[in-house]
DNA sequence: AATATCTTTCAATAAATATTGAAAGTTTGA
DNA sequence: TCAAACTTTCAATATTTATTGAAAGATATT
């Protein structure tokens, strides 16, 4: 397979994934091409090679800084910003888990918490079953929220460091 | 809060949850509502208390059922099937790992491995990049698919069955 | 074999999401 | 201060995804 076949499938691939997990297909697709790209890209450039509006590069190339996985680079002597993107995939995988723990485990823990507390005839089956529900789901919540919390402490952990460092 | 209110915040949640992470939201719903019932619910049941048609009821109950996280109940003497959904958390989140394993991360794997093939000039940064990147991909992307094929025998399995039962 | 009961399908429609592009905003330097 | 170079915004539009509901398909009952 030719260079630019395999980049072509490699973005296309990357933004059916994004989108089979709830990021915007765009948004993959970019963090793709700046992966594989070994200098930083300008808006325009991003534009170009995914034929997509300047709207779009800006506010994608936004959300990827915001989400950890892109800076900006300026260069001296030039007005444009150029973006580059974080290339070690494990500190990929991090930013991403901390963002969705942050974003959506988070709220979600918050409330089970809540509905834990709902009161109720402990006779009634329809009572039972949803705390029964909410309490076990929340205990596992919590251990995946716990996990995520050590995983991303791991640099900081002699034994997780270890670990985690077959990963990479 | 009143039963009523926490299942429909329950609900509610469980949809948007899903929807973030690919899941059609009404599947997460109609899950949610299948797992704090404590019997098994017919389609129009399904129907009346999501306030959705038939055939989006249908659809997505049979969808649940291939996720292998709900199942038909046929009672003697009635022609209605009713529908009754897994409730152990853990089992869950097996069920959900390995269909999303299967659906999405093997096909990546395989693609994946024939973008690593491709054909360049070692000289070239473009093609240096593009082959460490697709390389540390797979490499991660090969120990989350190994360590879930380990999640999913757990089971069968004395040292890792012991320490799932600490997440139960 | 006709009918009642229940399930499935799928083209049409609606709703949610993503994208565009032109205008407004900002920054730099002549 | 002006204007060139670049970035940001957002209402309009397009695309994708989900939902409806009526009709067709099953299956059991008389």
């Amino acid at each position: 397979m030719e260079l630019a076949e395999a980049k072509q499938k490699f973005i296309e691939a990357w933004g059916k994934l994004g989108s089979e997990w709830g990021i915007n297909r765009t948004m993959a697709q970019v963090h793709a091409l700046l992966l594989i790209s070994p200098e930083a890209l300008t808006t325009e450039q991003v534009m170009e090679q995914l034929q997509i509006s300047r709207g779009n590069a800006n506010m994608t190339l936004r959300d990827l800084i915001n989400w950890g996985l892109v800076e900006k680079q300026h260069r001296s002597g030039e007005r444009k910003e150029y973006f580059f993107a974080e290339k070690d995939v494990w500190t990929i995988a991090r930013q991403v888990a901390k963002e969705r723990k942050r974003r959506e485990l988070e709220p979600v823990l918050k409330l089970l918490g809540q509905l834990q507390e709902v009161q109720g005839d402990e006779q009634d089956p329809e009572y039972q079953t949803f705390k029964t529900s909410v309490t076990d789901i929340n205990k596992l919540a919590s251990n995946v929220d716990k996990t995520l919390e050590t995983m991303l402490k791991a640099e900081e952990n002699w034994f997780f460091g270890s670990i985690f460092k077959l990963f990479k």
